[in-house]
DNA sequence: TCTAATTCTTGAAACGATTCATTAGTACGA
DNA sequence: TCGTACTAATGAATCGTTTCAAGAATTAGA
């Protein structure tokens, strides 16, 4: 009942254990009678090729590794998609790890993928781990930072400027003439919050007349979202900011949630909300949700391609990408409540 | 700089192979003195254990394959995220394949996981793919259905009884006075549509004067159900049905958004809504839907049970769980909006 | 001090593929 | 018929572990 081997194969067909190999490999090496010959065998055992040998003799797998913050994040899930469908296009599968912040999940699914001999990883880090990747690197294993820089250039980095992302996003709300700026913040150690809070508050800093207030969230989820509106309602009318940017979509969600729970403040009349992400429930949200839209798709795609350029060239200098992201205007900015898709 | 091998370790301690072997594996069985000699040696060369040659040694995996319909549902990623924590806590990783209802992608992950000798295969099938699986278990790899029962018995399966929730939802639906139901359908050659819409039959058939419309959408997603909704809003008032169930979660929430875009339609009081998954977002959604809440958590948990079972004891007979759904009421079918939570 | 029992350590074999230097076989021209 | 040139096929070595029978070292008992 074990799993058929080549050798199998090999006495099976009457042939030598390497010529089952060539078949497998080099079919033009073979003699086309003794290739049908061979290949009726396989078939006739059920053979599949064990990779768990071939990786020992190749010195490495067919396999990338990638850990995400948060896979219940749609943010995540579609790089993710996009990175495996980008490794699969070059034989390749991504091993998919869910650190969820917490950081000694992280270290767990970076030893198990070095002990796998990955050929890289690519990884949103939670903590400052430059350290154990730079092992990870002296020891072969190539690693690619996603929606996170560079620190220090060491490795290759796909990143989105969240800095600009949250300077457009609060400017935006200048523009359509809001002045009480609220930032919906999650935890500031996530760098993704303290970037778009600094982005905010360049756009901020170009207005006199406006003012910028933060709102902390214990977490970058709906229900955190919820928590911080349900604080926001209760206040007196005039102490409302007229326009909000929320950290990240899940918070904005949660957000609207909350304002339009009670019927008193309407979206975007009496407060107009920017979200972050832009996620595919931003844009089927009841009130369709004012985002800043990164390449989710491209980002998975780029972080496997600077993993190939690693791969193909170990020499090669790490390179960073840095996407603008985009503002994508909707209902929950736009007063004249226009109902087209 | 190729990495250090277990070779290495032992000329560098001055110790046999078997000994580092030992230190790792037994560390009881080696003398103190010289087990501290190993580990200072694994320190200072940076030694990680290759885990492929390990697995071929020891013939199989550390790893559990898991096959999902569409990694963008967050009904999956819950489950995917509980498999992965199940698996994680006996040392197993889970690798995620997506193959997005295409029959093409679900061979090519059975293929690449049945190459990599993983311990096990979790699948929640597109298409009818016994014969396929069976020649896996023939060889040693076992099978757990996700989502789907066994139909002959072949496999484990972990499934959800969703004819009585389709039956669950419609008669809540009946049971709150409405009549005329409408079923929001994705394609019907999906079991998990069909099923469902069996059990609305069946509540239907207890109510002489109920009516059952099929509404066909040509996917299960918001957009599909966004479509479905915009010809919804198009017709007679009278001709309006006044309950609605949709397949899934995401079909609602494209409908929720339809029917509220021009305001003329009220939600319940109009139309009730229930959907099906209860994903997060359904809760959180401006008119929070309710839903057939499936035990994902559990779902995810128990195909890993499942798994482990046939992995401990390769007669046993495979064994099948099928859970009850839930339903979950909230403010699209509940006249009096309560606000609570 | 000697023997027996116990604890440690050793190193070759095995897992299943790929690689590659060799050998075997074939075809062709002289 | 022989030599050359080429194509096919062979099988041992290798990758890095784990296993295990056997040997070495230590301890305990008398």
């Amino acid at each position: 009942m074990r799993a058929a081997s080549i050798k199998d194969v090999a006495t099976h067909a009457g042939v030598a254990v390497g010529t089952v190999s060539n078949v497998l490999n080099y079919p033009d090496r073979v003699a086309e009678k003794t290739r049908q010959r061979v290949l009726n065998s396989i078939n006739e055992l059920g053979f599949i090729r064990n990779d768990v040998a071939r990786q020992l003799r190749a010195g490495h797998s067919r396999t990338i590794g990638l850990i995400v913050l948060d896979i219940g994040n749609p943010f995540f899930t579609s790089i993710s998609r996009a990175a495996e469908d980008a490794a699969s296009e070059s034989g390749n599968a991504v091993v998919l790890g869910n650190s969820g912040h917490d950081a000694n999940r992280e270290r767990h699914y970076i030893d198990l993928f070095e002990e796998q001999r990955v050929q890289g990883v690519l990884i949103s880090p939670v903590s400052d781990i430059t350290e154990r990747l730079s092992a990870l690197t002296a020891r072969g294993t190539k690693v690619v930072l996603v929606d996170s820089p560079s620190s220090e250039g060491d490795f290759s980095s796909v990143s989105v400027d969240d800095v600009h992302g949250g300077y457009t996003a609060t400017k935006h709300l200048l523009d359509i003439g809001r002045r009480k700026i609220a930032f919906v913040a999650g935890p500031q150690h996530f760098h993704q919050v303290s970037d778009r809070l600094a982005g905010a508050r360049n756009a901020v800093a170009e207005f006199p007349d406006a003012t910028l207030e933060i709102l902390q969230g214990n977490d970058l989820t709906v229900l955190a979202g919820r928590e911080v509106g349900d604080t926001l309602v209760m206040r007196q009318q005039g102490e409302l900011p007229d326009g909000l940017f929320c950290a990240n979509d899940l918070l904005a969600l949660g957000m609207i949630q909350s304002l339009t729970m009670l019927h008193t403040l309407r979206i975007p009349e009496d407060v107009a909300l920017v979200g972050y992400d832009d996620i595919d429930f931003a844009a089927s949200a009841v009130v369709p949700l004012t985002s800043i839209s990164q390449p989710t798709a491209m980002i998975g795609r780029t972080a496997i391609e600077l993993l190939a350029e690693q791969l193909d060239n170990p020499d090669a200098k790490p390179r960073s990408v840095v996407f603008k992201p985009e503002l994508v205007v909707r209902a929950s900015t736009t007063e004249a409540q226009s109902h087209q898709r």
